[in-house]
DNA sequence: CAACAACACACAACCGGTTGTGCAATTTTT
DNA sequence: AAAAATTGCACAACCGGTTGTGTGTTGTTG
């Protein structure tokens, strides 16, 4: 086992007799060195097997181009495509990504936060914790200059940039769905009450929607999941299905959920969709394998993931203090399959 | 906007009057360091909100606790619990974890371990992309003391660490399950026959298997997919299907795949398990929730993930030259489930 | 009480690129 | 041909912790 030295850009200085900042200079084709120079330095470089030290760099230019993502876990679709979406943008910029999982713990997500302050990250990339309710912890990027990004779960008041759905039309796209489908009672799973945004948003659109088609909200229809589980969506439906009458129509704010409700109704008799229509929400991989296949709400993780990053790279780029604070709503659509396919509307 | 300008630890210095290399070494509870002093500079560093300058550090001591991770894509289930299990115990041990996605591309690997050399990652953690055939670019780690660990999918003639799952007799479980449960005529769904390892030792599990029981190997029952997608799942099962007599079990080198073999069935009117018991591989969360539920082969990522997190920090606090290359199996385990159970075998 | 060991902290080099400034040589301008 | 502009490169400070070495002070020992 050799133990190459790194090679440094003294190294080749000394090889070629230049100063270091020529050999600098001539890697990033200065204009002020000449093309001779830089012909010869970078293939020097090349045959020393020169690769330069990152951090050097950023510890002069105090900055790393490197991209902090700090999310709840890498493990749901949704936030491994958000990731993937990240990973791509920002490889085409040369910039690293570095992850982080909270766990939804906002312990942790103090803590890490931190860490990638430390690391001198160029940006960040956010989707809050569950627990999150104070986002101080975050002001140190602000404080900064770092850009910051929050993604999908975004704190209600902080003034920084967010790459989101509208959930609030998306829940009333759902629900409108279903009631073209021909259903009249219909139920909403849910979760997380007690946190803001969010799921709020999409019943909020779920109610809105029953109200513009003259249909009762009915609370016993509305069941608030204590965790975005299989299992927590089977005892969610079983409530549903134990109603004198039972719901003819599911919207179910995640795909998982609404996995459950369909595979809980069939286990009972129930026919999806003829007795009961189901729309879930994210468009996760399994809503297309499942039988019947699974009407849903896209929720375009990646192309978010490349937005968000986008951001920060061009934000750095040309740092632009006026148009700070924006926010990127991206599109999300009724995509019907056999979950909730009754009739043919156009 | 405040431009706070990061505190270092001059600034400390400056403000109790001590050296810098006062604090430093009091931050680290250096025993040089009196309690007295050690209790004023980290009440001083708290109150300025501090936070340590990775880069420094990193640069000075050439190592950056920084593990980077390259593999083909996070969004597979097993790839992102692999790294789920990763940055869990890089996190234990104040590890960063730097994630590159290759896409299975031959070039996106070599700049992405360039990168992360670039990046002085204290280690290496990569499965490999399915294009890769040649592994030279990794000898920039070997060559510079940086540990690497390969994961699930590995080079075959590279020196250095693995973890993995012992796919041959994992190949050999999965059938011989399916010989228990009565099948006759076992087919097996693979991919990339021909790359090495992986998937075709678990095709040799499947042949021994065969063989050990006295069935005969039939090369029509042996399809090998162009891609491990559902798409290509679903064809390769039509294609079972069509034979003169359909196989009664099929054993697929993956969950997807098995999924699409259940569900094809399921839409020729073949029953399962009762005409066609199934079993995949991986545990993949979409197994269980699938109806009928898929006997799988557990494939523990998070445990691989966490196994390689530690070679990598347990290596670099003591670099053991003589145990190097080892190579950790881990265990996987017959899941049986609906897809798959006839009868009751203990 | 002299001699020596701890102890507590300061000094300064170092890691490896980056970049403002300076200077000599060459080219362009008048 | 002298003055001005441009070109091509060297010098050295700098980013912010880390760490080997040096020095003064206090404490221990015979």
């Amino acid at each position: 086992m050799e133990e190459n030295k790194h090679v440094t850009i003294y190294d080749i200085a000394e090889k070629l007799n230049l100063a270091t900042s020529t050999i600098s200079r001539a890697l990033k084709d200065h204009h002020s060195i000449s093309d001779k120079t830089i012909k010869k330095v970078k293939k020097a470089a090349k045959e020393m097997g020169f690769v330069p030290n990152t951090l050097a760099a950023g510890l002069r230019g105090n900055k790393t181009k490197t991209i902090g993502v700090l999310i709840p876990t890498v493990t749901q679709p949704f936030l491994s495509s958000l990731i993937s979406g990240i990973e791509i943008t920002a490889q085409k910029s040369d910039y690293s990504v570095i992850i982080m999982q909270s766990h939804d713990s906002y312990a942790d997500e103090v803590n890490m936060a931190k860490s990638l302050y430390s690391n001198r990250v160029s940006g960040v990339i956010c989707s809050l914790a569950m627990e999150t309710r104070d986002t101080s912890h975050f002001e140190q990027f602000s404080n900064n200059n770092i850009p910051l990004v929050f993604v999908d779960r975004v704190p209600k008041d902080y003034n920084t940039f967010r790459v989101v759905i509208d959930n609030y039309s998306a829940g009333y796209k759902a629900t409108k769905h279903l009631i073209e489908q021909g259903c009249l009672r219909i139920a909403h799973l849910t979760a997380g009450a007690e946190f803001g945004n969010l799921y709020n948003e999409r019943r909020r659109g779920y109610m809105e929607a029953l109200r513009d088609h003259n249909l009762p909200i009915i609370e016993e229809l509305i069941v608030d999941l204590k965790s975005v589980t299989y299992e927590d969506g089977v005892k969610a439906s079983n409530k549903l299905f134990d109603l004198k009458p039972i719901p003819d129509g599911i919207f179910a704010s995640g795909d998982i959920i609404a996995v459950s409700a369909v595979q809980t109704a069939k286990k009972r008799g129930i026919k999806v969709p003829e007795d009961l229509a189901v729309i879930g929400f994210n468009n996760d991989p399994i809503s297309e394998i499942i039988d019947p296949n699974l009407s849903t709400i896209t929720h375009p993780a990646e192309k978010m993931g490349k937005a968000a990053a986008e951001i920060i790279i061009k934000n750095l780029k040309s740092l632009k203090e006026s148009e700070v604070q924006e926010i990127t709503f991206l599109n999300t659509e009724v995509l019907v399959r056999e979950s909730s396919h009754r009739k043919d509307t156009k």
